[in-house]
DNA sequence: ACGTACTAGTGACTCAAGTCACCGGTTCAC
DNA sequence: GTGAACCGGTGACTTGAGTCACTAGTACGT
């Protein structure tokens, strides 16, 4: 079940990825999926969808990651990576129910994305019990997320939340070193640079993480 | 669409209930709720889930007010009330998939509760379209309540959270004025009571509230 | 009438986190 | 080489919120 050396074209690849991701859905939902989605491909940092948006489209990452968080004037925060492997994003609430999204998504990788019309979305969840059963999986994992995310930040010190950051950074882009900036840690987390400079050092004195050239690594 | 004067029995006010509540599942799914659910009336401040049990039967609150709390060994939040006109409750991914609920539900007035079996509704997901629509529409509000949460919690100060809570129990109890405690609303925003007594007097100082003898009113 | 258990209010203090104002180092462009 | 734009690091300070210790009022039961 490895992939292919290389693929003849960006489709060719997609439907390799949807077939191996998601094949429970049918052989029918597959080819659905291919002809009524479109697919593309993005660099990392794009910017998928803004805070007040109206969704037309839900983005399934077939390669890549995809970052989704919120923002004020001032802060952001970041709510939950979107792993191709296991799932694709979604614009909940905002698609379905032609509401302006709450949230942010970005690219962290160069990913490969295939955008259904919530259009189609909407009819499928009615129509195809296991694309429904899908879409229920993913709609109760970001829940999860989101409720894990409350609990780190209400009921732990940025020590403890800045070490599960890394965890979960190290996790979802699967290096065992995480090469990112102070700055832009502290832009996920919602807070300053230098606290995190600071946290970090205690971390490092702590011998739970240790700070290198190439990156930041977890012990 | 004004209720009868009274009830002949709690079974006979819960057929009303569901078919005013959810007139668009249809007869069919209306008599299927209450056929394989459990009715029962509970008083207020009764435990329904607490965190790490294992959830057989998802409550639909036919009257009453349900508040859902998450909790560390030294704080809560609340996170979201759930109303007998809106909706109903769902513990949601535990339910499903069989995972211990992360979630506390506690009825905040005396209430009258429908039980339905998880597996049920897993069934009835799959094979009613309007009732899976239901579920999702449930669902995707929660959602959405959760991600205003975290704002409030990230990006507001106390005053901001404790108006913006005052607000919201007034609107779930439909009471002008909110009866509690200061001690319990510090519970429900995860701090302490001395800190509610502070800042309910800079609410009242700036004109936004007032503290009268029957409780908090807003202005 | 006395204890118990609530309630709200207050001053003094602690503390984690955020802010401000600076370093000095590296890399890249022109 | 000179500036611009990054990067991490640091000391001094501010501040919102939480903690501690205590006061006082009210209601209930025995």
């Amino acid at each position: 079940m490895n992939p292919p050396q290389s693929f003849q074209s960006l489709h060719e690849e997609a439907e390799w990825l949807v077939q191996r991701y998601f094949p429970r859905l049918g052989t029918e939902l597959v080819n659905l999926f291919l002809q009524e989605g479109k697919l593309v491909s993005v660099e990392s940092q794009s910017t998928l969808i803004r805070e007040g948006q109206y969704i037309k489209v839900i983005p399934v990452v077939l390669r890549g990651l995809v970052k989704v968080f919120i923002a004020s004037e001032t802060k952001e925060l970041l709510l939950y990576y979107i792993e191709a492997k296991e799932s694709c994003i979604m614009s909940f609430a905002a698609g379905l129910h032609n509401d302006p999204s709450r949230i942010n998504a970005i690219t962290e990788e160069d990913s490969l994305l295939l955008l259904l019309p919530t259009e189609k979305v909407k009819e499928w969840t009615e129509i195809y019990p296991a694309f429904n059963k899908l879409f229920m999986e993913l709609f109760d994992q970001r829940y999860q997320d989101l409720l894990q995310n409350i609990q780190l930040v209400l009921f732990h010190n940025l020590d403890e939340r800045l070490l599960h950051y890394l965890q979960e950074r190290g996790r979802h882009t699967h290096k065992p070193v995480v090469e990112l900036s102070h700055r832009r840690i502290a832009q996920d987390l919602g807070t300053a640079r230098e606290v995190i400079t600071r946290t970090m050092q205690r971390l490092e004195n702590e011998g739970k993480i240790r700070q290198k050239d190439n990156g930041i690594e977890l012990v």
